[in-house]
DNA sequence: GATGATAATTGATCCACATCATATCAATCC
DNA sequence: GGATTGATATGATGTGGATCAATTATCATC
């Protein structure tokens, strides 16, 4: 509360319905807002944290957009998760002394950085904060099995229309237009994240847009056919598909 | 306390390193002890619980084996981990209405239930016991990040081998022999975990068999080259491979 | 020990996607 | 403006593992 007036808070954030202030009330989203230290932009391509860096801290994401990737024993990367504004980023390196994935932002963002111990500590004076961050934890898991149940069942299709209709769905819940976005990420960023090549998720795209279900201009998605989308992500029959058209 | 005492303690089990009192004191593992349910064994095949089982408990796994899956939109199932003594169960649904995966045992097994919302009450007393619930899901989300890593970068030889090594790593931990096994999992169930069709698997047994890497024998599983499967199961290159073996 | 049912092996064929090879396009920098 | 660099597109070819098919173990039950 000291902090001079420029600085600026969870009270005044869009995207706090998302993020750990969901659940507090007043009293208690004060105390989290003093320990949250507001850092200075960074710019795309910027690491946020590495794996080499200590673990001290988890950082919501206030604007912009970021990748977490892990290393592979052999020196590749592995796009591992993308995170939109109000996205907490760090659950996997609570227990580590470092960082256990690196994140790379992916435009212009700025993040809140949540001092662990700060957050640990307020965690036990306030319930709510730790079942929220608990809550956090557990969608997340289910999340990745969800994840692991695509990369193993489905083509690559599928794959990339799950994609597509999943951020589209993640931009509408924080007020954008679920419609119409530009990518943050490369091409093959999203055939890293989806086990496939960059050749592959460039024919589907053309693909998609001659089929009609979206409109491609470089970084310029547009979704013509949310339901369709959905629909085929989930590998239903082509019957069924005409059924829901109908 | 007013149990039989014919029951079974926290205190008296052989895997509480690897479970929940691992970092509590004798106080707080009494109260722990207290609010456990044992259960009577499950057979081979029984379901813990399914997608449709109200979310109330967490559950330990005290002896035997366990299988997670989850139903895809299409009536198929993917298979998202295997569970040993001393794993807890269930991390995916704290916010959830209903489970959202079902378990089932894979051979005869006992489990510890832990009623959630006393469990969740616990943790507001017991720090210790927040941060080790905390630990266990950071880890798990880790290791997830590894599998989707697995699953996208390695091909069937490297993510069979990775199975089969981190497998017997864990009963290792466990005070089992980590050389030789019963798989209590099927070849069916290994695919799916790893996204494999069951022949695949069993082509690569009978092959990692002729190059002395392991010996089968139906579903007991003797490991004979350890360091040189996890080198190979990291996609290390066969030159690499030499050198170790020298 | 006969009888199904379930799990595992093994071979032959096929195909979705990777890989390889160029070409195009946009952005940035002298 | 031309050169350079990184991202994208698109065609030709190859292959790892799926799929299909048939056989053989293994296990449970009466």
């Amino acid at each position: 509360m000291t902090k001079m007036d420029c600085s600026i808070h969870c009270q005044s954030c869009s995207f706090s319905h998302l993020c750990l202030p969901v659940s507090l009330n007043d009293n208690e989203l004060e105390s989290l807002d003093d320990i949250i230290e507001r850092k200075k932009p960074l710019q795309k391509h910027d690491v946020l944290f590495s794996e080499d860096t200590p673990f001290k801290s988890l950082f919501a994401v206030r604007s912009g957009s970021f990748k977490s990737v892990i290393q592979t024993e052999d020196g590749q990367e592995q796009v591992v998760g993308f995170h939109l504004p109000g996205d907490l980023i760090g659950f996997d390196s609570l227990n580590a002394p470092t960082h256990q994935s690196s994140a790379i932002a992916l435009e212009t963002s700025i993040v809140c950085e949540l001092p662990y111990h700060m957050l640990d500590e307020m965690a036990d004076r306030f319930p709510k904060l730790r079942k929220q961050i608990m809550s956090y934890m557990s969608s997340d898991i289910q999340q990745k099995h969800e994840l692991m149940m695509l990369l193993n069942k489905r083509k690559a299709e599928e794959r990339l229309l799950y994609f597509l209709t999943h951020l589209s769905q993640r931009y509408a819940e924080r007020g954008f237009s679920g419609k119409q976005f530009n990518l943050t990420i490369t091409r093959n960023e999203i055939g890293n994240y989806l086990g496939l090549t960059i050749e592959t998720i460039s024919r589907l795209l053309t693909r998609f847009q001659k089929e009609k279900l979206i409109t491609v201009d470089g970084k310029l998605i547009e979704i013509l056919e949310y339901d369709l989308m959905l629909a085929k992500s989930q590998g239903l029959h082509n019957e069924l598909i005409q059924q829901l058209a109908c």
